[in-house]
DNA sequence: CGAACGACCTGCAGGC
DNA sequence: TGCCTGCAGGTCGTTC
C-alpha cells in the first residue's frame, strides 16, 4: 500500500492526536506479522509518553520515554485513531490506547508489516543500512550516478532499492522515470550523470506534490482519519496501460521488471 | 559484492 | 453462483 508520501501522510495525521500523550494500555490481537509483535510491548509501553513521531524511509518511529516503537505498514497496513471502544474489525491486530477517546489501531490484512521495539535506533538492523532520504540534500545526481557504476540491474530496480534511496516504491518509480524521460529497463550504469540529476529533481518533485495531496489511493490506502489520498488523478503512467501518453499520445506500455508491473511511454522514455 | 527469485499473506477482479 | 488464476502499494533472506 504505502510508499513514502502515504507514510508521511499518516505520520502528519497522527502527530496532533498522539504527540505528548501517555500510553495507557496495549492490546495485541494477532502477533504474527512479518516478524512477531514482541509480547513484552504490552508491559513495556504503558506509562510511556510519545515524545515525537518521525519517519525513516517507510518506517514510522514513535519516540517514547524509554525507546522507540518502530512500525512498517508493509503492503496493506494502516493506522487509525479511534475511540478505544470502537468496534474491532477484521485484521485489527493491535491497539495502543491512550485515553478513552484516543486509541491507535493497526490493521493489516496481508500482515507484511511489522511492529517492533528498540532502544537503539541508530544501530537497528532494519534502519542502519538504508539509503538517504529522497527529500534531503543527501540525495543528489552525483550520488546516484556514482553508486550506479557497479550496478547491472534495470534503473527501476535500482531506484526502488531502499539501500540506494528510501521511499521510492513501484508507483513513484514509474512516475519519476516517465517525467525524467528514462526507460525503466535501462541498465543503471548506462545512464549519464546529467540524467541522474534530472531523475533526482523528478523524484523530489513527485514525492513533494504527492505528500501535499495526501498520497495516492488506488484501492485501499487511507490516511489516519480513514480518508483517501488525492494523488491518483495526478499519475501519468502508473495503472494506465493502453491509455494515451499525456505528453505525446503514444500508447502506454506495460512490462515486468524485477517481477513488478512497469508502465512507460515508448516514445518519451528512452 | 551484486543480481535474481522465492517467501511471507489476504483480498479482489476477471475468466470460465 | 462458484472455482481457479493472477495480481496487488514491500522487502527480507537465500542462493548463485
Amino acid at each position: 500500500m504505502p510508499e513514502l508520501p502515504e507514510v508521511e501522510t499518516v505520520r502528519r495525521g497522527l502527530v496532533p492526536y498522539l504527540k505528548h500523550q501517555v500510553i495507557k494500555r496495549v492490546i495485541i490481537r494477532e502477533h504474527r506479522l512479518r516478524w512477531p509483535i514482541p509480547p513484552t510491548l504490552a508491559t513495556i509501553l504503558p506509562h510511556q509518553q510519545v515524545q515525537e513521531i518521525n519517519r525513516r524511509g517507510k518506517y514510522l518511529l514513535f519516540q517514547c520515554t524509554e525507546g522507540y516503537l518502530l512500525i512498517h505498514l508493509g503492503m496493506s497496513g494502516s493506522l487509525r485513531v479511534l475511540p478505544a471502544r470502537a468496534t474491532v474489525q477484521k485484521h485489527d491486530h493491535l491497539d495502543i490506547v491512550f485515553t478513552p477517546q484516543i486509541c491507535l489501531r493497526y490493521n493489516d490484512p496481508r500482515r507484511f508489516g511489522c511492529v517492533l521495539w528498540t532502544t537503539d535506533i541508530l544501530n537497528h538492523p532494519l534502519l542502519n543500512s538504508l539509503g538517504p532520504e529522497p527529500l534531503t540534500a543527501e540525495l543528489t545526481g552525483k550520488y546516484l550516478y556514482q553508486l550506479a557504476q557497479r550496478r547491472q540491474t534495470a534503473v527501476k530496480n535500482y531506484i526502488m532499492d531502499s539501500h540506494v534511496v528510501v521511499g521510492v516504491g513501484n508507483i513513484y518509480a514509474n512516475e519519476t522515470l516517465f517525467l525524467a524521460g528514462i526507460h525503466p529497463a535501462t541498465i543503471a550504469h548506462e545512464i549519464s550523470r546529467k540524467r541522474y540529476q534530472r531523475l533526482v529533481e523528478k523524484i523530489q518533485q513527485v514525492l513533494t506534490v504527492a505528500i501535499e495531496m495526501g498520497g495516492t489511493t488506488l484501492r485501499d490506502f487511507t490516511n489516519s482519519e480513514g480518508g483517501p489520498g488525492n494523488f491518483k488523478s495526478w499519475l501519468k503512467v502508473y495503472d494506465r496501460v493502453g491509455e494515451p501518453c499525456v505528453q505525446c499520445g503514444s500508447t502506454i506500455q506495460l512490462m515486468k521488471i524485477g517481477q513488478r508491473a512497469s508502465y512507460f511511454c515508448p516514445q518519451c522514455q528512452r
